[in-house]
DNA sequence: TCATTATATAATTATATACTTATATAAAAC
DNA sequence: GTTTTATATAAGTATATAATTATATAATGA
């Protein structure tokens, strides 16, 4: 259960078509910044930026491999279970990186 | 499951305290204008508007009784599961119109 | 070493948002 | 009939937001 304050600025970070497409992806799978403005189809900065935002609400991680950020979904934010019951309605589930795949864009480390 | 646009639509909707307050009040029972003035204490045109948005969005319903209009959450809504999940993870169950009514401010037509 | 690639961030700008104040309307109460 | 109560809405204002452009940094690769 949740405080009507942090389940609206949950809400409010999400109410984005772009963070919450990130937020989806992430939620199925890893991806660094490139991977997702090949997606998005949107510039850098504008990626960066949303991702600040998520980061800046701990509702995301990144860890640094090689010259790639990856960013990933933080599973131990208190209001996952949350974030996962809106996303539990939202039909987008990993087309987007199957596209990217098939384009020979993914990026996997190690 | 609906698309991301139609998900970021409603999350932007109540992702703000204001109206996921009303939101939430309104799932539990039914509710005119002044006694969402006094619960939030906000003026009431601030109000208005918020049920304006909500509104034009098909979220809730209006019927006029006497010289009050009363909003209910329109259950009928695509989105209303979606809706209703959110709000599960909510801890604001009536506390308000619990308060309202000990106040005696409870507006109760026929 | 120099060019390239991946990323972050600052500055700017345009637009959206939420609120206030003022005003209009309609029903109720006196 | 005039006042009061409930509501909606328009206009104005302040702030927030999302994008672009420009720039900085750090790692990779030639």
């Amino acid at each position: 259960m949740y405080h009507i304050e942090e389940t609206a600025t949950i809400l409010k970070l999400l109410g984005d078509k772009t963070r919450l497409t990130i937020t989806a992806i992430l939620n199925e799978t890893d991806c660094c910044v490139c991977e997702l403005v090949d997606i998005l189809q949107m510039s850098q900065p504008a990626i960066s930026q949303h991702l600040r935002k998520l980061k800046d609400n701990g509702l995301v991680k990144e860890t640094k491999k090689a010259q790639w950020v990856f960013y990933s979904l933080n599973k131990q934010h208190v209001c996952y279970p949350l974030i996962q019951s809106i996303l539990d309605h939202v039909s987008n589930k990993g087309e987007e990186i199957d596209r990217l795949e098939q384009k020979g864009k993914r990026i996997l480390c190690e």
